[in-house]
RNA sequence: GGCGCCUUCGUCUAGUGGCCUAGGACGUGGCCCUCUCACGGCUAAAACACGGGUUCGAUUCCCGUAGGCGCUACCA
């Protein structure tokens, strides 16, 4: 097995909103599909009418469609092996059951739920396998008549697939190696349940990667105890030689204390562990999401791809092209990974340097207008190349950006008794007839003029600068005063100036 | 409980027997830059879980212990 296309799927489930986990294993299938000129396949696996929910699927779509990770077929898309709905798979999975069943792999079990649950509180670990399923109300146990009879009269069942004990099952996982587990230690698993019709994830995932002719499955580390099932399942189907290699990715861990990380650790702590905002239809309650928190997609992706994977080198921003090129398996880590917030927000803070000012400029209009400012774009583009260095979200940008727009109306106090003096109003009116007399007030002439006055007078740069400041900006912050009076204009900063000797005093 | 996976700075990680006085990044502290605040640059503190082996030599290989995580459903 090995010149087949490379072909791999994200399958996750209708269950809620997709989880930030569940971004990067897809994140992950995604690159290594990419990498190898493979497809990537999305498959819906809502094998359990019970915990559907309604707007999971489209609200996994629409996520994908915000990171821009597209699939080549699937749910949504098409392709020639679909349906890519397991519920809409029925009849296929019916057949491939029949077909273990007929080959005495599998049987039929009457056992009823509760039978099952107080089985499991009498015998301390119960476990229906080999040595106990004779003991049990199954095909196995009972007479063939008696079973017929029972399923010619409706009687609800589930099939069970037949593990013979006392076998090394191998497998070989291109993350962790070779792994073995004794076929004994697992149970008969239902390939089939009574409640809804529907197989389990086990039968319909083996079923459907083969049948898809998936040839890597890159999954979640939680599925590594019943690989040896699945690869049971496909020896029992007879597929064993197109298996799809499997890698099992380490889980994603809470930021702090012990544990998978889960949607409460986002609210506790406050950052998003999804990537759209989600409202639970059921509870109403709502869910932040990276998006809505301002995050950029890229970011999102750049720092989820380095949680379980490096490139060997000390590169950290990388483009997704980047990481289709340079992402391996073999390079992924094994231990799970705590989730920093931090770092996430570091990378967005990169990414939003590497933003084109008049796209952030754009994106800022809505806030901007909101306050009923108006501005030329390339203006508002210029202020923002200057002030992006210091936000990490673009939501932010307008507050760092406001005073170049509106004047101020306050002083911050703190400011004022650090950098306002005693001649600090006399200075500042002299500096407003220095900045009367300049005809070109570009930055370099303003800077050359005011500086030539501050020198003649004697006075102190920093405290006319910093007192300057104050009266422009109305606080302590900002870039290069003249960068700012340019912006703003002789005649907008002379009247802030005046204003403020006004109301400072 | 059983089974499996895992274990390098607070966090993400590099490291595949000598290159390690263990490297980078986030975060934290300091310094520089400077008209302020950021950015940036420099710098500091900060880790090989523990115990046995193997070896001339172990972060690296083996065993054990501890700890963490996962699975153990007619959920995925």
């Amino acid at each position: 097995m090995s010149e087949r296309k490379v072909r791999v799927r994200f399958a996750p489930s209708p269950t809620g909103p997709l989880h930030i986990g569940g971004v990067r294993t897809a994140l992950y299938n995604y690159l290594f599909a990419r990498q190898h000129g493979g497809d990537f396949i999305f498959r819906i696996e809502d094998t359990d009418s019970n915990r559907f929910v309604l707007g999971a699927e489209e609200y996994i779509i629409e996520s994908f469609k915000w990171l821009g990770l597209e699939f080549d077929e699937g749910v949504g898309i098409g392709g020639d092996c679909g349906p890519y709905r397991q519920s809409e798979r029925r009849d296929i999975y019916k057949h491939y059951v029949q077909e273990l069943i007929d080959a005495g792999k599998a049987y039929y079990a009457f056992d009823t739920p509760s039978e099952l649950e107080a089985k499991r509180a009498e015998v301390k670990n119960f476990q229906y396998d080999a040595s106990t399923r004779m003991a049990m109300r199954n095909s196995l146990s009972m007479p063939a008549d008696e079973v017929r009879g029972l399923i010619d009269g409706g009687a609800a069942y589930v099939v069970r697939f037949k593990i013979e004990p006392g076998e090394d099952v191998h497998v070989n996982d291109i993350i962790r190696g070779d792994v073995v587990i004794n076929s004994s230690i697992l149970d008969d698993k239902v390939l089939y349940k009574s409640a809804d019709g529907l197989p389990t994830y086990h039968l319909a995932n083996i079923v459907d990667d083969h049948l898809m002719r998936v040839s890597h499955v890159i999954r979640g580390e939680e599925w590594l105890p019943s690989a040896p099932l699945h690869v049971l399942l496909y020896r029992a189907f007879g597929w064993e030689d197109t298996m799809p290699q499997f890698a099992h990715l380490p889980l994603l861990l809470k930021p702090e204390g012990n544990g998978k990380l889960s949607k409460r650790d986002g609210d506790r702590l406050g950052f998003p562990v999804f990537p759209l905002e989600w409202h639970d239809p059921k509870t109403g309650e709502m869910s932040s999401g990276y998006r809505e928190a301002g995050y950029l997609p890229e970011a999102v992706i750049n720092f989820l791809a380095l949680l379980g994977w490096n490139p060997g080198t000390e590169q950290e921003i990388m483009s997704l092209d980047e990481l289709i090129r340079l992402f391996d398996l073999h390079r992924c880590s094994k231990a799970g990974a705590k989730f920093d917030f931090e770092k996430c927000k570091w990378f967005n803070h990169q990414y939003i340097q590497r933003c084109d000012d008049t796209d952030l400029a754009r994106q800022m209009q809505p806030q901007m207008e909101a306050e009923g400012v108006t501005a030329p774009l390339d203006k508002v583009a210029k202020v923002v190349g200057m002030m992006k260095g210091r936000v990490s979200f673009v939501k932010e940008l307008w507050d760092t950006c406001r005073f170049f727009f509106v004047a101020p109306t306050e002083y911050d106090e703190k400011t004022r008794k650090k950098r306002w003096k005693e001649e600090s109003p006399r200075q500042m009116l002299e500096l407003a007839d220095v900045l009367e007399g300049i005809d070109d007030f570009s930055l370099h002439n303003q800077e050359r003029i005011v500086m030539q006055w501050i020198e003649e007078k004697g006075y102190n740069t920093g405290l006319i600068m910093n007192a300057f400041r104050l009266a422009i900006v109305g606080e302590g912050k900002g870039p290069q005063m003249f960068d700012i009076t340019e912006v703003l204009g002789k005649e907008e900063t002379l009247r802030r100036l005046r204003r403020a000797v006004e109301v400072l005093k």
